[in-house]
DNA sequence: CATGTTTCCTGACAGC
DNA sequence: TGCTGTCAGGAAACAT
């Protein structure tokens, strides 16, 4: 399931492989669930467009997208000349992956996985496919406002939390004051923080030796030090070795990360704790499996 | 608003 | 072998 470092490592993957191609064509599947957005509206927005540049923002995958064709659909067109922005139109694709989802770099003679929803041509012939069983994902297209609409200054797509690798440990400890949700759901509420999900909210709570169900408001001040620097900590490496590949992640290559080895508690129920051998424990909590140290962690 | 619960999907796997 | 049932889980919709 694609958190915040498997999202990372595939948005740089893909970034460096198509960043400055054109987007030649657009074909959707017929199924509506992956499409957030009207199917006119996304084949409107990417065809003819350069690809800028491709990152991550929480779980989403942001392409970056300048220029291209008048949009034939009008909704598209009538919000752009709103916005005086028809000569040089700057546009956001978003990509979910949900939990099975993959955003590919194929030629285009690989044959095209059952459950591909999109394929975007590129002018190397190169196609972007966006594959997902489970239908979890999902493709939006965003129009960009103003620059001077979100607090970074950055235009575009922001997401509804904070970034856990950018945040301050006195924001940090402001998000969980006054609640009373046990912290991993915390952990896991995107407008909270974003990008953070089930694999890397386990492993950051061991880390900082705090029990999943321990209301958030009652953590001190300390403890919420320590779990800031675990979250980071723990992301920060995932991301260098390219995310976990639990199930059947793999990067914009089809390689798999290696974090996975690294996993303190996730999906290692009944085998002994690295740090002092107590069996694992896996308990349902707001309908996740959660994986915790009953001795490590308080 | 905060919090809890249900729903969407299919592949994998257990059990018979 | 082949069927049925259960489970996984991000986020939105809905209920409390």
């Amino acid at each position: 399931m694609p958190e915040l470092p498997e999202v990372e490592t595939i948005a740089r993957g893909v970034d460096a492989r198509v960043r400055g191609r054109e987007i030649i064509s657009v074909w959707l599947g017929t199924k509506r669930e992956p499409l957030q957005s009207r199917p006119e509206e996304i084949v409107a927005a990417l065809t003819g467009s350069i690809i800028a540049r491709v990152h991550r923002v929480g779980k989403h995958i942001v392409v970056d997208l300048v220029g291209g064709s008048d949009a034939s659909d009008k909704s598209v067109r009538r919000s752009r000349e709103k916005n005086k922005q028809s000569a040089s139109s700057r546009r956001q694709w978003l990509v979910h992956l949900g939990m099975t989802g993959r955003l590919l770099v194929s030629q285009p003679d690989v044959p095209v996985a059952p459950h591909t929803h999109a394929i975007v041509q590129l002018d190397d012939d190169r196609e972007i496919r966006f594959v997902d069983p489970r239908r979890f994902g999902r493709l939006a297209v965003l129009d960009v406002a103003d620059a001077e609409t979100n607090q970074a200054g950055s235009a575009g797509f922001v997401g509804p939390g904070q970034e856990p690798l950018e945040i301050s440990v006195d924001e940090f400890r402001a998000l969980f004051r006054g609640r009373r949700t046990p912290i991993k759901s915390a952990l896991l509420n995107q407008s909270l923080l974003q990008g953070v999900g089930n694999i890397y909210a386990d492993e950051s709570l061991f880390r900082a030796g705090i029990r999943p169900k321990r209301q958030a408001a009652r953590l001190s001040g300390r403890e919420l030090m320590h779990l800031h620097d675990a979250v980071q900590t723990v992301l920060r490496e995932a991301i260098a070795l390219g995310g976990s590949s639990v199930s059947d992640y793999v990067d914009a290559d089809g390689v798999k990360g290696f974090f996975q080895l690294e996993h303190k508690v996730y999906l290692r129920t009944g085998q002994p704790c690295l740090r002092c051998k107590t069996p694992i424990r896996k308990i349902v909590l707001g309908g996740r499996s959660t994986h915790f140290c009953p001795h490590c962690q308080r």
